[in-house]
DNA sequence: CGTGTTCTTGAACCACTTCAAGGCCCGTGG
DNA sequence: CCACGGGCCTTGAAGTGGTTCAAGAACACG
C-alpha cells in the first residue's frame, strides 16, 4: 500500500506498526509504548531451509516472534528417536519459557523470517510491564492447550483420526492469516516429520493421506493436499 | 507444634501461613501481603474418592490448589476413550488456565484436600498483583514443560519406557515433600488409570510391572510398589 | 463369607511398523 | 537439453508390540 513511500531509512518503531502477524501474535493488544519498547530490542532475521535456530539444551540466548515460514520444533531421544513437539506458523513465538537452555531443538522447514530478541532483555522487559506479562501468559496457556490436545491425541486416537486432525489444526491456523475457507492446504514438511509429530512412521502418514485421496475426501498435489471434502475430514478427526 | 494454641477461632489469614504444602506450590515466594489476599478469598474443601470436581467443558467457577491427596485429570473422547493428562500431588494447582470452561475432567482418586478460589476473585487478584501473575506464569510454564515432555513419551517411547518413566517421574514430585529417598511408592490410582496416561491398556501396564518386579527391580506391595533398583528404572525411562 | 472390584496371566489377533522396492520430482552438470 | 543422482513419496509383504478377549486370583468391604 503506502508502504514505499515512508521507508528512505528503516526506522526501528516503523517495523512493528507494519507488522504483518502483530495483530496474531504476542504483540497484539499491546499499547503504542510497550510496542515501542519491544521494537527497539528486536531485529529481523532470516533463516534458510533447514537451517538451525536452536539446539536441545543450549544455552537460550534469543526469543523469537516469527513472521514467516514455518519451524519445526522437537526433541530428540539418545537413540535417535525424534518426536516433533509442533510446528510454528507466521505469529507464533519461540521460547515462550524464557528458560536459560532451550528444551528442545528447533529449525526452519522453509526459508523463515523472525523478529529476534535477546531473552535477558525481553525477560527484563516482561519483569517491567505487567501487560507484556499478561500477554505472555495469555499465549503460554494456548500454548498449554494445544499440548494437551496433543497428548489426547498421541495417547488415544488411530492414525487415521491423527492424521485428519493435523490437516483440520493446520487448516484452522492458517485460517487466521486470511486463509479462510482456502481448500488448498500447504504441507512444506516431509512425511517423516508429519510422522514424528503424529506418533506414527511416515509409510502409515503415506499410506493414510493416500487412503483419504482414495475415498475423494482429498486431493494431493506438489506441496501439499486439496481438501475436497474439509467437513467429512473434521469428522474423522475426533471419533 | 503451636498450632492448637492458636485457633479457638479460626482466623482466615492464619490458614496459609501454617499451609503445609506453601513451600512447594503458587503461593510460594509471594508477600505476606499477596498471601493475605489470597487467604481473604480461599476456602479449604474435601472431596471423597471417585467425587468430581470439575467436568469437561462445564463453566468453571472455583479454581483449586491441591492440599492433599492426589486428583485425576482427564479428557474424555465421544466414544469413552479416556486420556488421562496428568495427576495432580499437593502442592499443584486446578484451573491453572482460568479460562471460563474447564478444559477436562477432575476427579479425586483417594481423598482430596484443597484449597478453593472463585476463579473470577482469583482472576482480578491476577490482574492486580503481578508478582502473583509471575508467579502463575511459572507454574505455568513448569506444566507445559511436563505436557511436552508427556508427547515425547506417548509419541516416541515403548511401553517399558513409559512404565519406567511414569515411575521415575512419581517418585520424584513426592521427594519434593519429603519423601525424598524413600523406596515405597503408593500408587493410589488403578492400573487403568496408569493406562490411561501412559497410552497403553491396564493389561500392558499390568504386564509390564510384573516384568519389572520378575527383574528384581522392584516388589509389588499393596497399594504401591517398592522401588528395589530405582536407578535401573531410571535408566530404562529414557532408552 | 459372599459379592464386586481390581489385578494378573494366557492366547489370539490386529493396527501399525519394518523391510524392501520402485516411482516421481527436481536440481545439476555434462 | 537430457541423463544422472538424490531426496522424497508410495506401495507391497512380512513381522511385531501392544491390544483384545477371556478366565481365574487376590483383595476390599459390608
Amino acid at each position: 500500500m503506502q508502504g514505499l513511500a515512508r521507508h528512505p531509512i528503516d526506522l526501528p518503531h516503523e517495523v512493528c506498526s507494519g507488522c504483518a502477524v502483530r495483530s496474531i501474535s504476542l504483540c497484539a493488544a499491546l499499547e503504542t509504548e510497550e510496542l515501542k519498547l519491544l521494537d527497539a530490542i528486536s531485529a529481523q532475521v532470516h533463516f534458510g531451509e533447514k537451517q538451525t535456530i536452536a539446539r536441545q539444551d543450549d544455552p537460550a540466548g534469543w526469543v523469537f516472534n516469527i513472521t514467516g515460514g514455518m519451524v519445526r520444533l522437537y526433541r530428540l531421544l539418545a537413540d535417535g528417536r525424534r518426536q516433533i513437539i509442533g510446528f510454528l506458523l507466521p505469529g507464533d513465538f519461540l521460547g515462550l519459557a524464557l528458560s536459560e537452555r532451550h528444551a528442545f531443538c528447533a529449525d526452519a522447514v522453509d526459508p523463515v523470517t523472525a523478529c529476534r530478541f535477546s531473552r535477558t532483555d525481553f525477560s527484563c522487559l516482561v519483569g517491567s510491564k505487567p501487560r507484556l506479562l499478561q500477554r505472555l501468559h495469555e499465549v503460554a496457556m494456548h500454548e498449554l492447550a494445544l499440548a494437551q490436545d496433543h497428548i489426547v491425541l498421541l495417547g488415544r486416537q488411530t492414525a487415521g483420526e491423527r492424521v485428519a486432525a493435523f490437516l483440520v489444526q493446520l487448516r484452522d491456523r492458517r485460517s487466521r492469516h486470511g486463509a479462510a475457507g482456502h481448500l488448498h492446504l500447504p504441507l512444506p514438511m516431509t512425511r517423516a516429520d508429519i510422522a514424528d509429530y503424529l506418533g506414527l512412521t511416515l509409510e502409515t502418514v503415506s499410506r493414510t493421506i493416500s487412503r483419504l485421496a482414495r475415498e475423494n475426501l482429498l486431493l494431493v498435489v506438489p506441496g501439499g493436499v486439496r481438501l475436497l471434502d474439509p467437513d467429512a475430514i473434521e469428522a474423522l478427526s475426533l471419533a
